[in-house]
Order: structure tokens, then sequence, then C-alpha cells
RNA sequence: GCGCCGGUAGCUCAAUUGGCAGAGCAUUUGACUCUUAAUCAACAGGUUCCGGGUUCAAGUCCCGGCCGGCGCACCA
């Protein structure tokens, strides 16, 4: 049976339900209007149908009486899953349902599976995430975070341009993989025939963008690290990265804490949610706290970059963690802190001034060049973002570079590879500059409540089925 | 990669100590002129994830594999 190549609906479910509002109980409206949408329920009773239709902004109910609804027989033979186009009037039913008295109508298309049971949905994982399609009909909390996803990254793209970045788009394909410390995925282009890494991060294709004279950029793209899976890590993830000419690292955090709860109140109009069960609050401004205090105050000592390398090494041993012979004191603070104080971190919280041991593209502090001008936010136990005023010193970023190169030959996989081109643009003239790296699945997962990355991806990365 | 837990009809789930494979929904057929997960009646629906093993007998116990969830590790 061919089905209809368009259909030209003037109507939806969600506005019908508020405009309609004032319909008593057995009230014609007089008014027809076409609708379209999946047949969802369906309740017949000899001469009668009833059918629960939705469409992208909610559902109606189809009332057909055989009396005056054209192929009734062939209506109440309808599938669950089956798309319709309606042509009828507004009513509301005797029993107080706003309906579609259908007049005509036209089947769109059949469904052949069904999709999931009418009342628990679809429960199983591996279907709802391998077949988002039939899970998004099934299941109301998976359309509603997948929407709310949708909602962050528009809410974050206007504010970035309301703030006047810019957008652009940076290599995907990359012949070195930096900008991050992480392990890349490889490929291979046959017509140049060289292998190429995906890229783990665009940072240092954006900040070539400032030195060329965008002073206030931003790309939201995928990037992809090659590591394991878990509910708070998808292979390919979404990340706002971010640039402005002049700004140093206090303005940024300014910038960050604004943008985050701007977008919430934007998606969700408040900044005071719940998260899994617990109260948490967006509203800016957040703590600002550098990374030694915090460790300080967990281990019940003063440490610092500035503590011996021994002392901060039988720290980490007390809590199990193994120290690499080629961790110094800043790697080794760094540790500390992740160990003893971030999955604490629960509204949040800036942590400033890294050791610059584990910030190759950041900023000495004047009064201190052991550490760096950058923060990190901290969210529900979470990294959120990480920013910094960018290190714009070539021959400082090539020292810089080379004691990644150390690491890299010690066995490091995940130390960062040198990159004469960003060493070559930094020569140029990179003027002051403030940089931002966010999370956005991680944002998504805190406006959207989901405890897991997967459910904030239409379609996270699952193992490929084999046999 | 390691550990724990799980996989039974299209979907959601039962199945006692190892003893005939079950229900609801969906599908099919029939009844029903105001239903709301409609209701009622009937039919049909199975490689119990896959492959071995133990046993008179395996969904259940053992071994191997596949996929998933969670934790660890790695990271954002």
């Amino acid at each position: 049976m061919t089905t209809p190549y368009s259909f030209a609906h003037n109507a939806f479910a969600g506005a019908l339900q508020t405009s309609y509002a004032h319909l008593v109980d057995g009230e014609e409206s007089g008014d027809v209007v076409k609708v379209a949408g999946r047949v969802m329920l369906l309740r017949t009773q000899g001469k009668l149908a009833f059918a629960t239709m939705r469409d992208s902004s909610g559902e109606i109910q189809l009332f057909a009486l055989a009396a005056v609804c054209a192929d009734f027989d062939e209506f109440a033979k309808l599938h669950l899953g089956d798309w319709v186009g309606v042509t009828g009037e507004v009513v509301r039913t005797k029993r107080g349902e706003l309906s579609i008295k259908v007049a005509t109508w036209v089947k769109l298309a059949t469904a052949l599976h069904n999709f999931g049971d009418k009342w628990a949905g679809i429960a199983d994982f591996d279907l709802r995430y391998r077949h988002r399609e039939a899970d998004l009909w099934a299941n109301e909390k998976s359309r509603t975070s997948l929407a709310r996803r949708s909602e962050v990254l528009r809410a974050t793209r206007e504010r970035c341009w309301a703030a006047n970045f810019i957008e652009v788009e940076t290599p995907i394909l990359n012949a070195i993989a930096t900008g991050a410390a992480a392990k890349p995925f490889t490929t291979h282009h046959h017509a140049l025939g060289s292998d190429l890494f995906l890229r783990i991060a665009p940072e240092l294709w954006l900040k070539r963008l400032v030195v060329g004279g965008f002073e206030r950029v931003f790309e939201l793209g995928r990037v992809f690290r090659n590591e394991g899976l878990s509910p708070r890590h998808n292979p390919e993830f979404t990340m706002l990265e971010l640039y402005a000419a002049y700004w140093n690292y206090e303005d940024m955090m300014s910038f960050t804490e604004e943008l985050v709860a701007g977008v919430a109140r934007d998606v969700l109009g408040t900044t005071e949610v719940t998260y899994q069960d617990r109260p948490f609050s967006f509203a800016a401004p957040w703590p600002r706290r550098t990374m030694a205090e915090l460790a300080s105050e967990a281990v019940g000592e003063d440490v610092s970059v500035h503590t011996p390398r021994e002392r901060l090494a039988a720290l980490l041993g007390e809590r199990g963690v193994e120290v690499h012979a080629s961790w110094g004191p800043g790697r080794c603070l760094a540790e500390l802190f992740e160990v003893t104080c971030e999955d604490s971190l629960w509204d949040p919280i800036f942590v400033t001034d890294f050791p610059v041991e584990v910030s190759p593209l950041a900023r000495r502090r004047q009064d201190d060049p052991e550490l760096t001008e950058r923060f990190e936010s901290y969210a529900v136990g979470r990294e959120l973002s990480n920013g910094f005023s960018e290190l714009n010193d070539p021959v400082d970023q090539r020292t810089r570079f080379e004691d990644q190169a150390r690491l890299a030959a010690a066995g490091d996989p995940e130390a960062m590879a040198i990159d004469e081109d960003y060493i070559k643009a930094l020569e140029w003239g990179l003027p002051p500059t403030a940089g931002l790296g966010l999370g956005m699945d991680r944002l998504a997962m805190l406006i959207a409540d989901e405890a897991s990355i997967r459910e904030v991806i239409a379609f996270p990365t699952l193992k490929p089925l084999r046999d």
C-alpha cells in the first residue's frame, strides 16, 4: 500500500490542549483542524474508537464514530506506533477528554514493531541505546533528557554569541593529537598515505585564530579520547572551547559561572535544582579556592607545590596511590587533591592555581612560577570545566613541550606531543588571552538530572555486536 | 583491561531444593456508541543470549564465549 508523500497539518496537540482548554465536557468547537502524529494507544468500543495520538508537542485523543469517520473499520485496526494524518473537529468528549472528532484520516506510515510495553515502556539498556528511536517513543524520560541536551546547546550558543564570541570550526583530523592529556584515536588517509589522529581538543587551533585576530572565538564540537567507558565517560563527547583576548583566568571564571548559571536559567527557569535527589545550586558566584588550600584541609597539614616531594609521595602512599617515578611535587599535589577532595565538591566551585607541572599550556603566576593561572570547576564531585590564562611565551612553551616529551619518553602515553607549528604561531604574537573548556555532556547531565552520560547522548558508544 | 550482577515470548517480568516453559501487554479473531494502561472472550506466540559439561532430568549447577549495568583503573 502506498502511503502519502506529504501531509499538510495545521495544528499541534500541545497548542490545541491550551487553546481549547475552555471547552466543557461534550462541547463541540465547530473548528476543523488537521493534525499528524503517532498512534500511542487505541481503545475500540463497537462503533466508537478512541486513539491517543502523539506529535512533537504532546498528545491529543482521536475520537472516531463509525457514523461520521471515513474508513472506520480500518481506523479501528490501526496498530500502536502507526503514523496518521487526521482531519476533524476539535471537541471535548462527554468524559472530558479534548479530542479530534475524526472526519477523514490517512495512514502516513506503518509500524511493524511495537514500542515496548505500553505501561512499562522499554527498560533494557541494550535495546534502548541501540534503538534509541524506539526508546524515544516508549520512554518520556528519554525524550525530555535528550531535549534538554539540545536546549543546553542552544542556550550556550546564544550566550556566547551575545557576548560577541564568533563560532568557528577547526580540524578533527590532525597530524598530531595535542591540546590535552589523553590517548587519541588513530585513522588513516589513503590519498595522503598518512596516519591521522582524531582530535583530543581543539585548543591549539583556536588560539591560532586569536593570533590571527579573531579576539573572541568558540567552538562547540566533538572531541575523541581513546579511554575507558563509564557512566561519566563516552569516547566521543562534546566540548565547548572558548578563547577571549585580553582576559585573564579570573575574567574567565566570572564568564564561566555566569554562562553555566545562565544556561540553567534559560533551560530550567531556575538555578536551584535537585541532582539525583540531592539539592544543587548553579547560582553564581562560585567559591574560588586554591588547590593547595583544599588539599591541605583534606590531609590536615599544610601542603603545596613547595612541599618536599617525599612528603607528598608519603601522603599519597597512605591513600593507596602508586607514585610514579616521573612525578614531581606538582603532579603529586594534583594527585593528592584529586584523591582527597574531588568527590566531595558538590555545589560548583573553582579550584585554582594548578602546578605548572600538570599545566603545560597555562601561564605561570607572577608571584610563583611553579604555579599557573589555571582553574578547574567541579560540580557533583566531577570536573565540569578547565580554563586558564594562556601561555603566550613561545620560549617557555617550547620548554613545557620538552618536559612533556621527556614524560612521553618515560612511558607516559598521555603526554602532550610537541607542536612546532603552534610554537611558530606564538612567535607571531598571542595577546594576553584566557581560555575555557567545558564538558557539555556533563552540563547536560546536571540539567537533565541524569546519572549516566549515555542518557544525554542520543547514540552512545556501544560495543559492536558479534556472532 | 579486572571484579560483581544480569540476559526467559515482540515488550515488561515470574518460574520453590535441579522435576511438564508461565502471566500481563502487544499481535490475530470475535463482542461492545464516551473510552483513558478501556473491558470481556478466544487463538497463536519459546534455540530460556551462544557453545560445551555434570545429571535419570538443567531456565536453574559447572566451564568457555557474546552483550549490557554498576564498581575499579584511565580520564573530562
